[in-house]
DNA sequence: CGTTATGTTGATAGCCGTCAACATACGTGG
DNA sequence: CCACGTATGTTGACGGCTATCAACATAACG
């Protein structure tokens, strides 16, 4: 399958924001015109659900922008979320028909997506891919691991500084990251209160009240509910509790 | 690299108990017989170390007997066991050089180790044994997930349920199950109790008395500290809080 | 401008952690 | 085999952290 090129123009594929980050950095050229071929853009609006647990898969794709939140839920309501993914991640559970969790947009988010049986061919025919996705899976499982040490060792100070020193220090990969003066960094916040609470093991009264905490600290500063600015990383560092 | 097959002897490898479970599983006879001329068996004894965090890995292995645990610290000794694994699974961080957490024979050890390089070697060189890693790497990444949710949303009876309910359930895969009459399922618990709350973020004396809790419960009966019937698998899934 | 969703703050309660004492199991050496 | 010391596990009393419940404030939205 071969990419017709439009005299003077790019593919999507060239032109894509997260080329060189994503997984289809492991492929070439001609690899990567086969991949455009099949792929398309999907936007989807905050709130979206993406994949529903159990749901049967019929295709892959990566984040292109935006915050996906994948989530577990218990019978009578309870729920964590499991997993926060932003640009250039890979969606999706390859070698499983059903996904064991939920996928939700928790901003808007732009995706890239490949029907399935066409990614599974290019991934037998290209085994650069496959090791590609293979770290990217390490990445994320030393990840939940660390969250792991977070929801059953830290206290909720340590557990809400952790969770705004992660999103600070990748703000500008996460793609929500504001201009800031001085050396503070400036962020626009992709979860409401409730998804913290749900992302750290907590109530939203706590999560509120520990951010209430670290601004009278003068750790942050808030423009508006989901505008932050951190002030001092390093106390925030000190606080999350190593 | 080919094995002496000493007439009318089997290899280490031929013999192995684990021989099908394990990643070799993935092996055709000769690549077998690759693999066993670089392997070798290594016991370890209980408590003993594996790998420290940070530290330079210099071999990966399978586990052919015994319990291993994971284990993420802080500095203030604050402890949390990130992952348990049993026989037949894969030992070792792949693509990177220090391992970001200690790794600890929970119960005594078997292993069978391999070089790194030579590992390495075979592993590029049999697309069938990485794609049998990375699949192994999703499970444990869904398992670590399901963990989460355990640690960051449920209460201590649930927790404690939860985890006696996994141990017993896999008892015949870990190798610490023992004959029991009617259909009560009976085994030897791998980790002792400081261990169990390690595991499930809670402390000693709260895992006592849960622990206490279901047997006045009549779900549990204990023949010594760590010998464990379960008498009812029905009510202790449903303590679990699905 | 009214309505709803989201976030904050206060009062109270309860689960689980902490501290302490005791019990039991285990290993060592006499 | 028993005495002893140590490690491990159990049980009780109490306190604190965080959940729960409730009221209010603010933001979002038509």
């Amino acid at each position: 399958m071969q990419t017709v090129l439009e005299d003077g123009h790019k593919t999507r594929c060239e032109m894509c924001a997260i080329r060189h980050r994503a997984v289809c950095g492991a492929l070439s050229n001609d690899e990567l015109a086969a991949m455009n071929a099949i792929s398309r853009q999907r936007i989807l609006a905050s709130g979206e659900p993406i994949l529903s647990a159990d749901e049967e898969i019929s295709w892959f794709g990566n984040i292109v922008s935006g915050t996906v939140k994948l989530t577990k839920l218990m019978s009578d309501g309870r729920q964590q979320i499991v997993g926060l993914q932003f640009p250039p991640d890979f969606l999706g559970r390859a070698f499983k028909q059903r996904s064991p969790y939920f996928a939700e947009a928790a901003t808007e988010v732009e995706l890239c997506i490949f029907p399935k049986p066409a990614f599974e061919r290019i991934l037998k025919e290209k085994p650069g891919l496959e090791l590609r996705l293979f770290q990217d899976t390490l990445d994320e499982l030393d990840a939940a691991r660390d969250w792991m040490l977070l929801l059953g060792r830290k206290t909720a100070a340590e557990k809400v500084a952790s969770f705004l020193h992660m999103i600070a220090r990748r703000s500008p990969m996460i793609g929500c990251a504001h201009l800031a003066d001085a050396g503070d960094i400036q962020f626009q916040m992709p979860l409401n209160r409730s998804e913290i609470a749900d992302y750290l093991g907590l109530t939203i009264e706590t999560v509120s009240r520990q951010i209430g905490r670290l601004k009278a600290d003068g750790v942050l500063q808030l423009h508006a509910t989901r505008e932050f600015s951190v002030l001092d990383m390093d106390r925030l560092a000190r606080i999350s509790g190593i």
